[in-house]
DNA sequence: ATTTATACCTAGTGTTATAAGGTATTTTGT
DNA sequence: ACAAAATACCTTATAACACTAGGTATAAAT
């Protein structure tokens, strides 16, 4: 897989849910709207984003709707829950704590950098 | 596994590596070390640490020897090869681009805060 | 007319953290 | 002296998740 998809697994879901509290969003839109907003960094897989965002309507923190454009294309938007909101800030914190814990590691405290 | 099990895919070798660079350790010791660190954030398990130290000394990032106490006990001491240090460095350099990219994602650039 | 982009999907594979077991010795508490 | 906890190593099976590699269908661009 790589060093940066294994990064990956555990913030996936906080930055779909980060994008889709701002306005809802459709998958394709949102690997494409990753991909600009990280300047390249990031270059999500459609075998990773659709899955995941059925795991999210799953656990009810987005729902999605079709909506059919005037051309006849299809998509599915999808919004943020109540859940989904509490989830996305209570991953947020994780991420914060999970980030000192790691500094704390890897910097041993007499010389540490601003955070 | 939890989120936080998630996050640390990814991690682990790079935590692992930089304790060691430090000072030659062993398996027990490294969950410990990790443990007091954290200041208690980290706990993890040895189904966890046994098999990373074993891949990472596959991969001959770490080399390890077995030394034997004067009361009898026996510990595998690893320590960091060349190679090991280079993926550590370049490990770390990947985890700076990476979060730098998680907040170009989720703090739009008009309101980013300093990281 | 062909290619590229848009837009959705899934089955299978590889990696990794963890649960849950195991062995053996030493130290600590009672 | 005995029991329990800590030290120190290990492995097998399971779950989660990113990605590969396919698929379908329509619209836009060349």
């Amino acid at each position: 897989m790589g060093y940066i998809g294994e990064l990956l697994k555990g913030s996936t879901d906080s930055l779909l849910l980060a994008l889709i509290k701002e306005k809802p969003m459709y998958g394709y839109q949102l690997i494409k709207e990753l991909e600009r907003r990280s300047k390249g960094y990031f270059k999500f897989k459609e075998g990773t984003i659709y899955p995941a965002l059925h795991r999210l309507e799953e656990d009810r923190l987005i729902v999605g709707t079709w909506e059919k454009l005037s051309n006849g294309q299809e998509r599915r938007y999808y919004r943020l829950t109540r859940k989904g909101e509490e989830a996305l800030s209570s991953r947020m914190n994780i991420w914060q704590e999970f980030a000192k814990a790691v500094n704390l590691v890897v910097e041993p405290p007499q010389d540490r950098k601003r955070v």
